[in-house]
DNA sequence: ACTTATATGATTGATTTCAATCATATATTT
DNA sequence: AAATATATGATTGAAATCAATCATATAAGT
């Protein structure tokens, strides 16, 4: 009998969770503990095996990697839905073969959460970010990260190493995190972290930056873009909320 | 036919040690990595099983490890006291200020380990092994990492990237890990390791080789150093051991 | 040197596991 | 309210996996 979509969703990643835990499941046990027919639990581990969140073996599932980053992880924190829609906006983009410059911040991460669902051929990620890194490795992708010194609190890299190491890619499209929106343009506090998004910028064909609406009227330390700038702005701000903090909307796409 | 019994104690230390690396390997890829039947795979499983090491699955076989720190620390194995004990000698050599590169691999990666209660002050660590990120992120050690393209099943960053980042840096101390030592000199069996390996040692005033005694007399695919080269061998083999294959004892460090 | 012990690969029949198919109950949509 | 879509458990034949057995070559013991 059919069954209500969250009903599955919420078992599925109840299995998930318990693969982390225990890292090895028999099946028989993934029955027995969901109370769910063999079938369906079969029907469970191919989802979750294809989303890459578990692997299967003859028998049974296990996990392979646990959260390295949980304090990272945890930062995603309950506006995920919303950096998800985000991030979707940006899926389209990337066609077959291209190359993506993941940067580092909770945003950003939200895109490489959707790419092994998203199982696009031959694509090659760039990132600073370690979550990025955790995350998708041992996935399809071809991953790549750029050198630099590591920001232990932010789990990301940055300086001058980073910054020479991006004018060694040739990206399609980088993903950008901001931490402030306003008339003047884009903002982040950190100067080296708008150094190495810069260089992004000026190494991309197309470049993205992702908000979600609390942050409009935010100003921070560095100034990454004004709105002259080939630079698309994605939000789930409402156009009220753009025109009131005088954001152009015309680079905007919004949700 | 019968076999050596050290052939066989050999035989299976590498199949746990590969499983504590692979976390789960199928049996047919148990049989082709070390080249044995399907028949005598199973026996080793079965031993590795009773003696607690592994845990297996149907169609192939599994390490479980005590949840506590679940990343990289518990896949030194059961050679780590003799990995800590070579990564030990390293140490002393280490002094404040000074700029160190541990390499990937679980030898180097021991060394890491020592990192954090040895204290030794504004000590820069540059490496191109996850693991060795993952456990220094967040201590007192300033941290760096190579760029390049991660290989995910070995945790590591290898390719043309990697090597240019290198030339980046003024190395004091490499520490290498190596597959095997002959009397031709130091192995490893992927060309683009030992590459990134050459460029360590080109940017190095010393490096060191940690390897433990099993590893004598292997050969793998890409020779690192002939033992003419400027290398120091760290290792707990015995002079017998070393003579018997005619390494010479100039150059070495043993326990 | 001779005997004994045992590690190995091949084979085999029994068992387990798998993916596909189907009927059905119930979400979801119209 | 009716129509459609789909998640589920049961079934089934095919494929994979398992443990046991056997002959043999060679290490280990005497």
């Amino acid at each position: 009998m059919r069954v209500a979509k969250n009903v599955v969703e919420a078992r599925r990643q109840l299995l998930a969770d318990l693969l982390q835990n225990q890292r090895y499941l028999p099946l028989e046990q993934i029955c027995s503990r969901l109370s769910i027919s063999e079938a369906t639990a079969r029907r469970d581990l191919v989802e979750l095996q294809r989303s890459g969140r578990i692997k299967r073996t003859p028998g049974g599932a296990f996990t392979e990697f646990s959260d390295k980053f949980p304090s990272f992880t945890e930062r995603l924190g309950r506006d995920s839905d919303r950096k998800n829609a985000l991030a979707r906006q940006v899926l389209p983009h990337l066609v077959s073969g291209s190359t993506v410059y993941i940067d580092g911040g909770t945003t950003p991460y939200a895109l490489a959460r959707l790419l092994p669902e998203a199982e696009i051929p031959g694509l090659k990620v760039v990132t600073n970010s370690l979550p990025v890194v955790e995350l998708l490795s041992g996935g399809d992708v071809s991953l790549h990260i750029l050198g630099g010194d590591l920001v232990a609190r932010q789990s990301l890299l940055i300086g001058e190493r980073a910054v020479r190491a991006m004018r060694d890619w040739k990206i399609n499209i980088s993903i950008l995190g901001a931490e402030g929106i306003t008339q003047g343009g884009i903002w982040n506090s950190a100067p080296e972290v708008v150094a190495l998004q810069k260089a992004a910028m000026a190494n991309s064909k197309r470049s993205f930056v992702l908000v979600t609406s609390e942050k409009i009227g935010h100003r921070a330390g560095a100034l990454l873009a004004s709105w002259e700038a080939g630079l698309r702005l994605i939000t789930d701000a409402t156009e009220r909320q753009l025109a009131s903090a005088r954001i152009p909307s015309l680079k905007t796409e919004r949700i």
